[in-house]
DNA sequence: ACCTGAACACCGTTCAAGT
DNA sequence: ACCTGAACACCGTTCAAGT
């Protein structure tokens, strides 16, 4: 989302002095910007300096500490994601929700690893949180049936999210390593399922019908 | 599990000169005992040489790099996880396996963090993924149900056990923070989800409810 | 007020050298 | 064969100093 000549700090990204005083924003907006150009791993005090034209101390003004930082890039990505208002009934309304939180949360991946890293998804995801909570009541659950239902939601769905990155090209030598090392006589069932082709978009296409199953069990009483 | 004066390496830990050369198992056994405790942070190569009494670099002669290293303590836990022989429904014995699994990865918070590092539950966790299918086969699923259900089902698990360390003590300031900051005039069932005492217990107490739930649901075909 | 330079206490890892 | 010492290229963070 960044613009294509110049942005919030208003220099062109790596070029060029400082014209104005940096600002959280700024600092926010570029850590997003190299998190998602280079990955997490490139998200370091002094590469999002760099990227600002200033010496890493210089962020330490706006942001206490790396942590913070993270907390508001996350939050800064549940601010844009959008509630569908969709039709249908509260089940089916909780599938559409879930699956926009969970696409919008794979669309960038350093998103998953710093949920991982055990950061909470931040105080602008309430909007979230709220409209899930408004469908499970309107499905008739109670407030503490609804809480916890929430919770079991978001389990499945984080646990889905942290294991899409196993099944990337990167990840799946050592998923064959696994399998040569199984011993497959002993386990038959297990063998079966690893040789089922394990592309990504499988993985993908399996996150709806558990979600649907869950929330099969969550609402039947 | 190392015994009381001795370890398998021949040395009492941390005192005393090596008398045996170094082997994996000794390596390994050294990482587990350090991460049991002082954590994972604490788990570098410089410490467990040092605990073993000997430099950072004769580590490498028998492990790889130290990814391999988590990767084996990871598997040295997936041996010892014992399948429960219920009696009862295939469902009833599937949270049984599941909860002997949570259990079992829980008594050392940092085989979760490892895994949330994205490791894979290695080689010697197969008895317990073979186990799983089996009992969904018997409840009725056919091989590519029943793929899918085990992975709804340790996405569902391994959500949960990401969540645990957020409701420690440690994280509750993060929690209550997160509860002030959220507009509670425009989010009122959030409000009330929040204001519930958020006791560690609670949330353990929670997993098992929507496992019962998920399958529930993943079982009526 | 805002930013810099140098330094500290760490990492994992490489490489040549010791015994 | 097995281990060590010194070094490299990094981290986050602190602190005194510059302008």
């Amino acid at each position: 989302m960044p613009s294509t000549t110049t942005d919030s700090d208003g220099t062109s990204p790596g070029t060029g002095k400082r014209r104005v005083p940096l600002n959280r924003a700024a600092v926010v907006a570029a850590g997003r910007r190299v998190a998602r150009d280079e990955g997490l791993s490139a998200v370091t005090l002094r590469r999002i300096a760099a990227e600002l034209g200033v010496t890493a101390m210089a962020l330490y003004r706006h942001v206490g500490d790396k942590r913070e930082l993270l907390v508001a890039m996350l939050d800064d990505v549940a601010e844009q994601l959008e509630l569908p208002d969709g039709h249908g009934s509260p089940s089916d309304r909780l599938v559409l929700a879930f699956r926009a939180l969970h696409d919008h949360l794979t669309t960038e991946p350093w998103v998953t690893e710093v949920l991982k890293a055990g950061e909470l998804f931040g105080p602008r995801a309430s909007r979230f949180v709220e409209h899930v909570l408004a469908l499970l009541e309107e499905a008739g659950l109670t407030d503490e049936q609804a809480a916890d239902a929430y919770w079991a939601l978001w389990w499945y769905t984080f646990g889905h999210l942290s294991y899409l990155p196993a099944l990337r090209p990167e990840g799946l030598p050592a998923r064959h390593e696994l399998m040569t090392r199984v011993r497959m006589n002993d386990h038959p069932r297990l063998a079966r399922m690893l040789s089922r082709p394990p592309r990504q978009a499988a993985a993908r296409d399996a996150f709806v019908p558990g979600l649907q199953a869950l929330l099969r069990g969550l609402l039947a009483d």
